[in-house]
DNA sequence: AAGGAACACAACCGCGGATTC
DNA sequence: TGAATCCGCGGTTGTGTTCCT
């Protein structure tokens, strides 16, 4: 049996968005709050599908956004996020005030992968583009007894030049300082936490809802140490 | 000045997980 | 317990803008 369709294709329009269409949005969500995503673009006289109206709303219309161009600082946490978290774009906006995971990603594809290509190191892996795989080993528990960096080298990188060699090891210390351990994601107003509510702040940092189970034990093993990012 | 290439970013699509019934 | 439904995420595409020749 095939999954019915979010919303009625036929008629809902497609496309960027209008000045009317955003005001009717943002008027809705003043009065009514946000969720109920599939109901929304009907109670608020959009013929728009109701994913259309959550990504417009989340990504461009929501007022706690910071608009402009991403600070220095800013790149270095999100390098530093990408290399622990990989492209879980979500999780890494939860730790960039105003920052939307879309807006991330697209800065990531278009900026720091080249900044990144650039120094010589793969975006996708953080590791020196011409290292062989064996040079390196993913040691969380190495990192647990020793307290050392997630990537672990293992020789010398006799392979590489000397400036790939020396972007490599600024990038590497970067790795090393991290000091990580989960704490709850930014908040600008903090909710009052339900009795029901028996999410760890490991799960909490994670986005998990107070319905989730918590997975602190699973995931990915990074949180049986102590990640303050 | 024109046209093509490259870039930037908003928006869409499909999928998986969570929830509901 | 399993099907139906909803929500959110990540990948991808489309389109407007800027840059270069």
């Amino acid at each position: 049996m095939g999954r019915s369709p979010c919303c009625e294709k036929a008629h809902t329009n497609k496309g960027a968005w209008t000045k009317e269409e955003d005001d009717r949005l943002i008027a809705y969500i003043r009065t009514h709050g946000e969720g109920c995503w599939r109901s929304l673009p009907k109670a608020a006289g959009l013929l728009r599908c109701g994913k259309s109206c959550r990504l417009r709303w989340i990504n461009y219309l929501r007022p706690d956004l910071k608009r402009g161009n991403f600070t220095k600082e800013e790149d270095e946490l999100i390098i530093k996020l990408h290399s622990l978290l990989g492209n879980k774009w979500s999780l890494i906006a939860g730790r960039l005030p105003g920052r939307t995971d879309n807006e991330i990603k697209n800065y990531w594809n278009t900026h720091i992968r080249r900044k990144l290509l650039n120094r010589g190191i793969d975006p996708a892996t953080h590791r020196p583009i011409h290292a062989p795989l064996s040079d390196f080993t993913i040691t969380f528990a190495e990192r647990e007894k020793k307290g050392v960096g997630i990537l672990r080298r293992e020789e010398e990188m006799s392979s590489s030049s000397s400036e790939e060699s020396s972007s490599w090891q600024q990038y590497k210390h970067l790795d090393l300082n991290l000091e990580l351990s989960i704490s709850p994601p930014f908040q600008e107003a903090v909710q009052p936490i339900e009795e029901e509510r028996r999410l760890c702040s490991n799960c909490m940092s994670l986005g998990l809802q107070k319905s989730q189970e918590c997975k602190c034990n699973s995931f990915l093993g990074l949180l049986t140490g102590s990640l303050r990012l």
